[in-house]
DNA sequence: TGTTGACTTAAACCATGGTTTAAGTCGTAT
DNA sequence: ATACGACTTAAACCATGGTTTAAGTCAACA
C-alpha cells in the first residue's frame, strides 16, 4: 500500500475531498503526483506531511503560515532553523490560545454552577406550592 | 460609576467599538439605552453580560449560539433551564476543542524535537569541516 | 459498446466575523 | 461662533477557509 487515492486520504483523516484539493490549490500539499489518467496519488510522505498539515490546522495556525512552513520542508534541510523557530513560535501561541479559553471556560463553569443551584431553588419553591 | 461610554467599554476589555456596534445591531448585547445625545451608555449590567458574550466568543461559540443566549437571559427565569443545558453543551464542545488542540500541539511537539535534535547533528557535521 | 462511478479542473459561491467608510450630530473648550 | 473630538448610522467592504457547481475524462464492468 504505497500509494493512496484522495477518496483513501480523504477517509483515512475523515475530511473531504473538495478540500484536499483546495489544500493543494493553497501549496498545503505539494508534489503531489498523478496517475496516467491524472488521478491525485499521495505517498507515503505525503500522507505524514498531510497530519502535520492538520496538527498545524488543528491549532489554528493560518494557511498562509501552513504554506511557508510547507515551502521550507520542500526546500530542505537548509530551513530547518526556519521551521524550527516557527514551530516553536506558533507553540507559544497555541498555548496563550488555551489558556485564554480555559479562562474563559471558568467564567461559563461559574455561570453553569449558579444556573444549577437556582434551578434547584426554583423546584423547592414549586415543591412548597405543590403542598399548598 | 454607573454608565459607562463605548469608549470605556472598548478600553476595558480590549475590543474595537466597531466590534461593540456589531454586536449590539447582532443582538448579543441587548437594551443599551442612550444619552439625550444619542450616544450608548452601558449599565453595569451590560458591562457583566458583555464579559459572559466574550467568554463565550473566546471558547468559539457562534454568534447565532450566543444571541440565543442573550435572548433568554432577557426573557428571564423561564429560560434558566435552557440556559443551563446549553452551556453544558457548549462546555462538551470546549473540552473536546482544547483536547484537540492538545492532542495536535503533542504532534508538533515531537517535531520540535526532532528538529532540535537535527540542528545539533548539523553544528557538529560542520565543527567536523572546520577541524579539516 | 455503453453506462456507471471515481475522478479531474476552473470558477462561482458561501458563511462567518468582523472592519471601514461616508455622512452627519452633538458637547465643549477656545 | 467655531472648531474639534467623540459619537451616531447604514452600507459597503474585507479576509478566511472552505464548498459547490459544471463540464469533462477515464477505467472497469455488464
Amino acid at each position: 500500500m504505497k500509494y493512496c487515492s484522495i477518496s483513501e486520504a480523504s477517509a483515512k483523516f475523515n475530511i473531504p475531498e473538495s478540500t484536499l484539493r483546495y489544500y493543494e490549490k493553497k501549496g498545503l500539499l505539494p508534489l503531489i503526483e498523478r496517475d496516467e489518467a491524472g488521478r491525485r496519488l499521495f505517498s507515503e510522505d505525503q500522507i505524514a506531511l498531510l497530519q502535520t498539515v492538520l496538527y498545524l490546522k488543528n491549532t489554528h495556525m493560518p494557511i498562509s503560515h501552513i504554506k511557508q512552513y510547507i515551502e521550507w520542508v520542500v526546500e530542505g534541510d537548509d530551513t530547518i532553523e526556519l521551521r524550527l523557530e516557527m514551530l516553536k513560535k506558533h507553540k507559544q501561541a497555541v498555548l496563550a490560545e488555551i489558556a485564554l479559553m480555559s479562562g474563559s471556560l471558568k467564567g461559563i463553569d461559574e455561570k453553569i454552577a449558579r444556573y444549577i443551584k437556582r434551578t434547584q431553588e426554583r423546584k423547592e419553591k414549586n415543591n412548597g406550592k405543590e403542598e399548598l
